[in-house]
DNA sequence: TGAAACGTCAACCAAATGGTTGAATATCGA
DNA sequence: TCGATATTCAACCATTTGGTTGACGTTTCA
């Protein structure tokens, strides 16, 4: 179940996740390293990992006692979609790009 | 100064306000049209329009009575950069938007 | 075996968010 | 001029968000 944009791009509001994501594009890391260049407590940084998990943006698995994050950046393929819609497609075809999106984007269960 | 990512995204990640940009993509519209879809008061609407003008994503224009409200799209074009730095994505999805044209040409202008 | 490292959980807090209602402002039209 | 229309403002409320701290469960390894 993919998530929805509501929650990508709430996580994306972020700097810090921002940040982090940018970190992780480098190579996977583990929760401790990721929290270190920031100037806040390691909890606060987990709850940040969190977030970007629950939208899918990186996975997380444990090794031992270390957890590994991974950036998972077709996650942000949805996103990119519908956000390049409007720079795309012309404004007549609103219903169709509506259809297109329908089409294209799986299991957004939001409103209309 | 162009508004911040954190301000672009956090606009997104409301469906009020992607709705709202969805609709503004087919043409200008009132505050007042613009809010009629929604099971919500006006002044939620506006204080949504107040947000998305924040972000650079629409602007309004006041004539007579009646605010215009106008779609921005290149404010994505940030947030939109910043993502596709993430690799994976086109600017544009191709295969997808040739598949979206296809369908087009198939399915006809079936819009009412 | 036991201390240290890794990470989360729980409780708490301040600030931001998304909504409400009612009053206020400005403009149009008759 | 007066009533209706268009929109915002102000105060309020509940929930979410981003942060803290301290306690807790695991895993490693000397």
């Amino acid at each position: 179940m993919t998530p929805s944009l509501d929650i990508v791009f709430a996580a994306l509001a972020d700097p810090t996740r921002r940040t982090i994501l940018a970190m992780l594009l480098e190579d996977d890391m583990a929760v401790t390293d990721v929290a270190h260049p920031f100037e806040m407590s390691l909890a606060a940084v987990s709850k940040h990992l969190g977030v970007l998990t629950a939208a899918g943006l990186i996975s997380q698995e444990k090794r031992g006692r270390v957890k590994w994050c991974k950036l998972e950046p077709d996650a942000l393929r949805e996103a990119s979609v519908w956000m390049q819609g409007f720079g795309q497609f012309e404004p007549v075809n609103l219903d169709a790009f509506e259809r297109f999106l329908q089409s294209e984007i799986e299991g957004g269960t939001e409103r209309s």
